[in-house]
DNA sequence: TTTTAAAAGTGATAAACACTCACATTAAGG
DNA sequence: CCTTAATGTGAGTGTTTATCACTTTTAAAA
């Protein structure tokens, strides 16, 4: 899960609706899309070693072979790479999630899966610098931070789906419950990245035998 | 608790001793105090309302009728002075911890006062939207960062001692769960005070039942 | 009081950035 | 080849943090 390839052509800057910021280019010849996709694999490298805040356009242009002026022409502003960078993993990760808990319909399946899930997330940010910095960033950008919110809500609807079948009961019931146990997930997971190995193991456990009870016990 | 008073002049821009940024000076005169004092409150004012990362030097400075030259003669960046309002925040918050815990001795009373500080908390953070401006600059400022985690291992110890005196056994024991659920604590108030009435009350709820459950079963 | 040295205070100025825009270049269809 | 739209450019603009050589104030010694 995310091994560190390439991110891709299909992220797209974010055609500006009624967001303030002008609406930038979309790309439609293939020599403008090949360097979207370098702007943005070089610009998750200079997030992965530096961090966002410590991204300057002038060497993400450098780094990808083009001018600053082009950098503004498929990104409104500088938090836009962060963001598409967002989207991207984003995507990644939901098709992980929805594959785990597809096909759950026991709560030991719940269990398994989501205990799995847990792991494999937790895996990934320690893995991945880069999900790591977005975080921070969804601090200091509004609209990043609801672009994530909506994520989670998302995964946090395919959670309790997972729950609605294995306890034969109506989604609506564990909307709420979901919501909370995922983003104390992501909580819980960044806290564990963030101190060292004998601990982040005691914290992940305590965190799966706390959940796991909550989960099954409704 | 945090009324919003002044944030009094005892803060101090913290001594660099072998932080990499020159030591700055220390106020020892009346009227240099006083002037620490008012840009430090000008600057909670600015944060409130504005955010950290709006925050201007020159703004301040107009505010507390200084030159700029004055700020930097106390902190070292602009970065120092949210630190020094979190210093102060901090100090406040835990004598109000160690009030609400210094008296438990048994399980009924650790299960309410448990209840009672994340209310208390609650309230605190949705009040005060300097504190929760401070955790976002805790993203982005690693020495904040570290600050307020060494802050957090403090109240999760005392959290510890708590439980150990209410289960009569070793707080050693208890260490990790604490830590864990101290930071799952501040976690969930932060999400609680991000979205709106009814499911902030949900949130909130669901994590007293599970968290309450995990302190009082060991 | 006068003198003196340390403390406190100042603001023009350097340096670092994000972002713009008038213009240059390249691709595609006729 | 010619025309038009799509792309691409980078010097220049404006904003902001932070510095430092210098002035003013304070308090205590002479």
């Amino acid at each position: 899960m995310a091994k560190g390839q390439s991110t891709g052509a299909s992220a797209v800057a974010s055609e500006g609706a009624t967001d303030g910021s002008l609406p930038r280019r979309q790309p439609v010849q293939k020599r403008s899309r090949e360097r979207l996709k370098k702007i943005l694999d070089v610009a998750a490298a200079r997030i992965a070693r530096n961090g966002s805040d410590q991204l300057r356009m002038s060497d993400v242009a450098e780094g990808a072979g083009v001018s600053i002026g082009s950098l503004y022409q498929y990104f409104p502003d500088k938090s836009a790479i962060v963001r598409a960078l967002a989207e991207h993993y984003n995507a990644q990760s939901r098709q992980c999630i929805e594959e785990a808990l597809r096909d759950v319909a026991t709560p030991a399946q719940l269990e398994a899966a989501y205990i799995d899930l847990l792991d494999q997330y937790f895996a990934m940010v320690r893995d991945e610098p880069v999900i790591r910095d977005i975080w921070s960033a969804t601090q200091t950008d509004k609209q990043l931070m609801s672009l994530e919110l909506t994520e989670s809500r998302l995964c946090a609807a395919l959670l309790a789906d997972a729950m609605a079948r294995a306890h034969g009961q109506s989604a609506k019931k564990y909307e709420s419950t979901a919501f909370m146990i995922w983003q104390l997930g992501e909580a819980v997971v960044r806290l564990a990245t963030s101190v060292d190995g004998s601990e982040s193991k005691a914290i992940l456990e305590g965190f799966k035998r706390m959940t796991a009870r909550e989960i099954l016990q409704m």
